[in-house]
DNA sequence: CTGTTAGCGCATTCAA
DNA sequence: TTGAATGCGCTAACAG
């Protein structure tokens, strides 16, 4: 039933030829015969010859394959990340072996370890929420295999990252509620990484700074991005004398749990609070009352460029040029709905 | 910077021994003598010593690496799915690859190929849309490369898969349309692919005879599942003169969309119009109005079961015992919301 | 233009 | 209990 794998060898042999002649027949050395090429190719074809990419990989040291980790792929962002990875990728001929971290270090680590097992040529990440050093990703350089960050990005010196400024989206958002008439925007913001630059919040001081709107510490609170918690302090927001007529919420999923917790409190929609975000998933359109505004960062896009990023790694042998390519920062855009 | 990365050729080096003795101390094989074992092992840790994989891929003839095939990562139904492939793929030392179909014929063949190159040694795939052949499956087990076809399973025999019967959930969802005194229920139904086994639609014909309500073919309609021509069947259906008070609706995707035009059309949802649904994505969880029952088609067991089945025929050596193993079918769940 | 040879790191067979 | 030798398939340096 399953046939014997041709290889070089067995070419040669039928042609009488040596295997090196094969090879670089088929991989159209200029200094090989026309007739010979021709021979070769037409018999490599007829027996449906193909590389053993398992003995390249072994021979160049390389395997071709680029790991990519990310918190995980439920999130519509992320899924959308990837298809700009992969897209790059497979113009480069390249393989992505993909990892969730479930935003768990010890996961990320052992997926980690599994990728510098496998000699995977470089890694592209997201960090997870718990990430508070990035040891384990240094100890990749020492094996020579880059690693590019994406969109959450350590906020470390001397490393490769793509991530999406947040900082004027922000304010945009901010003075949208501020043109609306809201005076007291609530922030619910995620988790405090000390490794994620923090523009959420740098705009949302400046925005109010900038309109000269006093800035109420209590309305900044933070959840850890699970449902239970949102809906507590978000109802703990409410409860305040001074309560908040508009909620600029850390991402899609902190503003859906608390829409969604905001009707069973009967409060009405964009009356009695109304809600900004980040992410915009597409899936929001979907909602009866989606965020009014959210903040769009790309998430194919900077796949796409911490790949090729990653590439230009990859490419360039002398390590001066790469502290040059090092950093990508795109902008995000606030979407109106 | 980089270190070298240590070999047991090094390992047996600096012990002045032979290599063959470390590669059986490393692998804890009997007949090396505790001492030795100890002595290579200790070293081998102090050198922070790794088997290369791919010099051990390439000796066996195995890369310890699966290729996963979805239609897309956007779902969150095949996102579920990842996680059951991942854990059990995880649980024994191996790599996923992941490709997207993005539904095209062309593009599931051109990932098929890239992963046979990469000689994954095995394949899991859910078909796309509009496969309607499978050889390029087949061709791979020529190559003895198993294949386990699940959820989007095509028809034909001779296959190994794993899928979730929807046939009693449908009845299940139509007897509870039925309860509610329901009459005309539409089914708005996927791509007509020969391959894919049509349970709805049969649990459809039963559960109306077996009510003794008569079948009106102009009830059931088919969508691409794009947005537009679920729209366009939706609104043929309302202008019948029998129009429908509810609808199957053929997953989640569709019935968003249906949902969605209804409520631009000013009808009332759940009043003028039910909708029951398959899939159950935990993000219509977040809806207003979500689809009143859905059927739970458990992507993380399918994807832990496919991934097991996977693992059992390479485990397997005789091709005879592989036929008993050959199909799994998993039992739906209607969940009403 | 083509052939010979060595070697990548490892597991394994054969010999001691 | 250990060592020597072989080969997996391919590329590339070297030699003609």
């Amino acid at each position: 039933m399953s046939e014997k794998i041709p290889t070089i060898k067995e070419i040669a042999q039928k042609l009488n030829i040596s295997i090196s002649t094969v090879s670089r027949a088929l991989h159209d050395h200029p200094s090989i015969g026309l007739r010979t090429k021709m021979q070769v190719q037409k018999l490599a074809a007829e027996m449906n010859y193909e590389p053993n990419q398992t003995a390249i990989q072994f021979k160049q040291g390389k395997t071709f394959t680029i790991g990519l980790i990310l918190p995980n792929l439920m999130e519509e962002y992320f899924s959308l990340a990837i298809n700009g990875v992969e897209q790059v990728a497979l113009e480069n001929n390249y393989n992505v072996l993909i990892g969730q971290s479930h935003d768990d270090l010890e996961r990320e680590q052992k997926i980690l370890d599994t990728m510098r097992r496998h000699r995977v040529d470089g890694v592209l990440v997201s960090i997870s929420k718990q990430t508070n050093s990035i040891g384990h990703f240094e100890q990749l350089e020492k094996y020579n295999i880059p690693v590019v960050f994406f969109d959450r990005v350590p906020n470390v010196p001397h490393i490769h990252s793509v991530w999406c400024s947040l900082y004027d989206s922000t304010i945009d958002a901010l003075e949208l509620l501020f043109k609306k008439g809201h005076r007291r925007v609530a922030y619910i913001q995620g988790p405090l990484s000390l490794n994620i630059k923090n523009e959420r919040l740098e705009g949302y001081y400046e925005a109010h700074k900038h309109n000269k709107i006093p800035i109420n510490e209590s309305l900044i609170v933070t959840t850890d991005l699970s449902k239970a918690v949102t809906e507590k302090v978000f109802e703990k927001l409410m409860l305040l004398k001074d309560k908040p007529t508009a909620i600029l919420a850390f991402n899609d999923t902190v503003a859906l749990d608390t829409i969604q917790y905001a009707k069973k409190m009967k409060l009405k929609i964009n009356k009695d609070i109304s809600v900004v975000s980040y992410a915009n998933w597409p899936i929001t359109s979907y909602l009866d009352y989606p965020p009014i505004a959210s903040v769009e960062q790309f998430p194919n896009d900077q796949g796409a460029r911490a790949t090729e990023l990653l590439f230009k790694l990859l490419d360039s042998k002398s390590p001066e040029d790469l502290v040059a390519v090092g950093n990508i920062v795109l902008k995000s855009k606030l979407i109106v709905h």
